[in-house]
RNA sequence: CGGGGUGUAGCGUAGCCCGGUUAUCGCGCCUGCUUUGGGAGCAGGAGGCCGCAGGUUCGAAUCCUGCCACCCCGACCA
């Protein structure tokens, strides 16, 4: 195990790269695009996940499971949708293979060529609608609260840990309503789930809003998402909500029978996150000591390291650590003690700083003298001397304090990374130099997104859901505007 | 998929132009002793189908062809 991260501002990608690797997170398989997600990577992602599940289900929704194949047929039904995805599935047409009769290995078996290719789902819309077509008959069937967690396949030409894998795990939302107004209740309420999920949970500010037309959800009518900023000042989608109206309805037949007697076609939500959120809690709060995670999402939040000469002391440290290890745990905190003999206490320091570990403590015959531990905090490198008695309380402090701080500090990042400007030129010279998100004015027409990310390679990131009502004009045409939008370069 | 680059031990690398002893160095790994409050020191040791497959040659890590993977820039995208 390494340091030697390169710093952040030398090449952020590399650092990236290198910090995920490190830290012991995940790396490249070497097959397609698709990562490993090593133990501790995989560990932050159970507490993502599990904390998001709960959200989802006091929100009323229930978990199931649908199929990975989806007939090629199904996926040209709507017709937006295919265009949006086809460039991009990874397609099976075969169920067997054979020994070559030359000899050269094995070979797919050409007499085992499926009737219908089966894709492997980039996104489960089009096999769900084709189930809830069964499931809906009545209006007493709605609304239909559906969540999966899954993994899906998108053949990206190119990928990058956590932010763009070729398989990649998510969970996607599925959920069938009565009326519009309803739908799109539920699509802004799973919008604003996630604001509070990345806020309250990741620790990551996001501006919650729609996306232009062009950028919006193959098939959804709107797309709410929210959008965080990275600390090279590039923009992350973070995770998205769709409104699709009843276009999948439309598409796959799913009627119901109203309170009045009549048939109506339902109307739909679909939303979603998925690993890339760790992506985005690594790119914003990391630093070039590695990791720097929230306490509600650390694996570990507290790691006691002995310092230590011989036996006899290890087992008095050990002897002392042990009640306060269960008195952490009966809190709810969890704590690694870790007493290995193979690693001198300075490696250690490192690795857990490596990792992101929010609170170190390290006992040795000093604090064993005067009732002491050495409290060391991962997102200031603060570090005091606690007594003993009074450790316990110091933690809970501190899980809340670095919390916050690390909050704070991104938001105060962002803060000071959104640039108002009004005209072409200084847009430009903002994104340019500066980075991050820029509000500025637009025509709202398609022509001039595109001419914008064609001249610049900036998009619209979103129209801001709290955007306040201004007259202004287009910062490139010159026409009326009621609000500003947020530009960005993203990844 | 277009342009550029890389692939040598677990990791990072030298060697490649200009083919020729036993493939270089650092980290890590193993053994022993000394160490342990911020990545230990010394001594000894193990570990390589030089990305894969062909070809040229007396001889290939080195030259040629094809393939694969990864990285960067485009296009695409959660």
């Amino acid at each position: 195990m390494g340091k030697n991260i390169t710093k952040r501002s030398e090449d952020y990608s590399k650092w990236y790269n290198e910090l995920v690797v490190k830290a012991d997170l995940a790396e490249n398989s070497g097959v397609r695009g698709c990562m490993v997600i090593k133990p501790y990577g995989y560990a932050i992602w159970e507490k993502i996940q599990a904390q998001l599940d709960k959200m989802f289900k006091e929100t009323g929704h229930e978990n199931a499971y649908f199929p990975l194949f989806i007939p090629k047929s199904y996926l040209s039904k709507e017709a937006s949708h295919v265009e949006g995805f086809a460039k991009e599935c990874a397609v099976v047409t075969h169920y067997r293979l054979k020994n070559a009769e030359d000899g050269s290995g094995i070979i797919v078996d050409p007499d085992a060529k499926l009737e219908e290719e089966l894709i492997v789902r980039p996104t489960s819309e089009t096999i769900i609608w084709d189930t809830y077509r069964r499931w809906i008959q009545s209006y007493r069937d709605l609304p239909l609260l559906i969540n999966q967690w899954a993994n899906v396949v998108r053949w990206e030409m190119r990928t990058r840990l956590f932010l763009r894998t070729s398989e990649f795990l998510w969970q996607e939302g599925h959920t069938a309503h009565a009326t519009e107004n309803e739908a799109i209740a539920e699509a802004k309420q799973m919008m604003d789930v996630y604001a509070e999920f990345a806020e309250d949970y990741m620790a990551v500010p996001v501006i919650k809003g729609t996306k232009t037309e062009s950028e919006r959800f193959a098939g959804a009518i709107e797309t709410y998402c929210i959008e965080a900023l990275m600390q090279d000042g590039k923009a992350l989608q973070a995770g998205t909500s769709h409104f699709l109206g009843q276009n999948f309805a439309k598409a796959f037949d799913v009627k119901f029978a109203t309170k009045e007697g009549g048939q109506e076609f339902v109307w739909a939500t679909s939303w979603g996150v998925s690993t890339r959120l760790m992506g985005a809690l690594i790119m914003t709060h990391s630093d070039d000591s590695g990791l720097v995670l929230p306490p509600k999402l650390a694996p570990i939040q507290v790691v006691i390291v002995p310092i230590y000469r011989g036996e006899d002391e290890l087992l008095a440290i050990s002897d002392r650590v042990a009640p306060l290890v269960k008195e952490l745990r009966a809190k709810g905190i969890s704590v690694k003690y870790d007493n290995r003999d193979t690693h001198k206490p300075g490696f250690k320091f490192n690795e857990y700083e490596l990792k992101g570990v929010p609170v170190r403590l390290a006992i040795g015959q000093r604090d064993m003298e005067n009732g002491t531990y050495e409290v060391a905090r991962r997102d200031t490198f603060e570090k005091e001397t606690v007594k003993a008695e009074e450790v316990v309380g110091r933690i809970q402090f501190l899980m809340e304090d670095i919390q916050r701080l690390i909050h704070q500090r991104a938001m105060d990042h962002r803060s000071s990374h959104i640039t108002e400007v009004d005209s072409y030129e200084s847009f430009k010279e903002v994104l340019e130099n500066k980075g991050g998100f820029i509000s500025a004015h637009w025509d709202g027409t398609a022509e001039t997104e595109e001419r914008v990310k064609e001249e610049t390679k900036a998009t619209i990131r979103c129209i801001p859901i709290d955007a306040v009502e201004e007259q202004g004009k287009c910062m490139v045409t010159g026409k009326p505007s009621s609000k500003r939008v947020l530009f960005a370069k993203a990844y």
